[in-house]
RNA sequence: GCCCCGAUAGUGUAGUGGCCUAACAUAGAGCCCUGUCGAGGCUCUGCCUCGGGUUCAAAUCCCGAUCGGGGCGCCA
């Protein structure tokens, strides 16, 4: 029998009183003296393995019982039912008692696996390998990657094609966050802050539809929960749109549709992290900017100017009141034209089609109608006190016939965050770059 | 960019001028134990971020450095 064709601890109880291999990390010993447990993990649970040393003898039980925690093991043994866990299923180490181990473990452990006192998230993220050996730190990453799958699924049988878009990229830019530079040959370059641009000119090829699972890197110095230097998001952009309310549908339909799945395929590692998941009914409410800031002031406890954006202790006074009304998802809409981007679609009373949308009081999208037109692109250009000159390649794919579109960044990182519940961002993602790691 | 805070065994904490040659838990080493399952019992190992200063006396107070945490702004 080979290592990959190991019986795995969910399987066990269909080959009761066989004899089978299995594999893992050896969690414990618990030695006894004359009777051991030893608890070997996959990423599909903990199977405790009996060893007698009057059957095994001296020197088997002592190599058996000798490995440190978190040593990677191999070992054969008959199933049978545990004499302890109803329904459950051990493993009978009986002899000769073949036990390999096929990587020694060094002792201590930087980061305990099952130890009974909890570590920062900063030692966690130090030696994330160790971290993501906890059931509950795995579960995180399997629905993250059910959540993921889930989304593109949605935009793909929606028309969506995936695209992959530059990471590097020269120097224009869209403005609004500080960038990257890196050097490259002997010109001068720097990380995408988004794929926007791109995904835009898209729209002008007829594919009418695309979505990318793209990193974004923004060079800001925050230090908070909710935010990263390097962050992962769904990029859809679609054509032929009457209005930024097609693409509002769109998007309310593929969060629901993550939700859901994750709901259905994911009940494990909801239990895991003692979850309980709402699936938000559709639509999601819609509120435009203008009246959410008369809600949040009239509330006495924030005070927001009609102009600007809502600060973060308004968004979570109206996430708040929002949440009272049951409604864990909802949009902000119209935002007044100054405050976003320039390629946003600005209607003549100066509000924008564009929207955010919200999740308990956290932004997790951005979108918008785009301006298709390419005069007064460049006029918005020059509101915002940016060189057309600097787009023009941007610029270009405006001329030759671009239908109306629109779209939006959906922030991975922070509906996986959101998903469980979790109060760092951090926790969410592998291995993170927020203000000042950048290791491992 | 602005503001606040922290650093004590591998890990998580207590100690905030002398009672500290620093404590507790957990981990690690050794011994005992034939059904443990947060296994248990006994013994042992291991820590004040760095550099200045104040003081009779500094883990403790002050200054600086380094590393880190958090809030705002910005955004996903």
């Amino acid at each position: 029998m080979h290592l990959r064709d190991r019986v795995l601890h969910r399987d066990l109880g269909q080959h009761a009183g066989q004899r089978v291999l299995i594999a893992g990390w050896l969690q414990d010993a618990r030695d006894q003296g004359k009777i051991a447990f030893l608890l070997v993990r996959d990423r599909t649970g903990v199977t405790q393995v009996v060893a007698k040393k009057q059957e095994l003898g001296d020197e088997r039980y002592k190599a058996v019982t000798g490995p440190n925690r978190e040593s990677v093991v191999a070992l054969r043994g008959t199933v049978q039912a545990s004499k302890a866990k109803a329904g459950g299923y051990e493993l009978v180490l009986d002899p000769p008692g073949e036990f390999d181990v096929l990587s020694a473990a060094e002792a201590p452990l930087p980061l305990g696996v099952v130890d009974k006192v909890a570590a920062d998230l900063e030692t966690r993220l130090d030696n994330r390998f160790m971290d993501v050996r906890k059931p509950e730190v795995q579960a995180i990453f399997r629905l993250r990657s059910v959540l993921v799958k889930a989304g593109l699924d949605y935009f793909t049988q929606h028309g969506f094609t995936q695209i992959h878009t530059p990471r590097i990229i020269g120097a224009s830019s869209e403005g609004g966050t500080e960038l990257y530079p890196v050097k490259y040959f002997e010109k001068d370059a720097f990380l995408a802050q988004s794929p926007q641009l791109y995904k835009q000119a898209m729209m002008a090829t007829g594919l009418d539809r695309v979505v990318e699972v793209a990193t974004y890197f923004r060079a800001e110095k925050h230090n908070t929960y909710r935010h990263l230097n390097e962050i992962t998001a769904f990029d859809a952009e679609m054509a032929f749109i009457d209005s930024e309310e097609d693409v509002m549908t769109l998007l309310e339909g593929a969060v629901h549709h993550m939700w859901k799945t994750v709901a259905e395929q994911c009940p494990a590692e909801l239990a895991l992290r003692n979850v309980q998941l709402t699936v938000p009914g559709l639509p999601f409410p819609r509120i435009p900017h203008a009246h959410a800031v008369e809600r949040v002031n009239a509330t006495g406890k924030v005070s927001v100017k009609p102009d600007d954006d809502l600060s973060t202790e308004a968004e979570r006074v109206l996430g708040e009141l929002m949440a009272a009304e049951g409604h864990i998802f909802y949009f902000i809409t119209k935002y007044p034209g100054g405050i976003r981007p320039f390629y946003t679609y600005v209607d003549a009373d100066g509000t924008s089609r564009s929207f955010d949308l919200e999740h308990k009081g956290l932004e997790v999208t951005s979108g918008a109608q785009r301006q298709h037109d390419v005069d007064k692109l460049e006029a918005r250009l020059r509101e915002k006190g940016l060189d057309p000159k600097d787009f023009e390649s941007y610029l270009k794919a405006f001329r030759f016939g671009m239908p109306p579109h629109g779209g939006f960044g959906l922030g991975i990182d922070r509906l996986t965050m959101e998903v469980l519940g979790l109060d760092n961002v951090r926790e969410a993602v592998l291995f993170p770059r927020d203000r000042t790691r950048i290791s491992p």
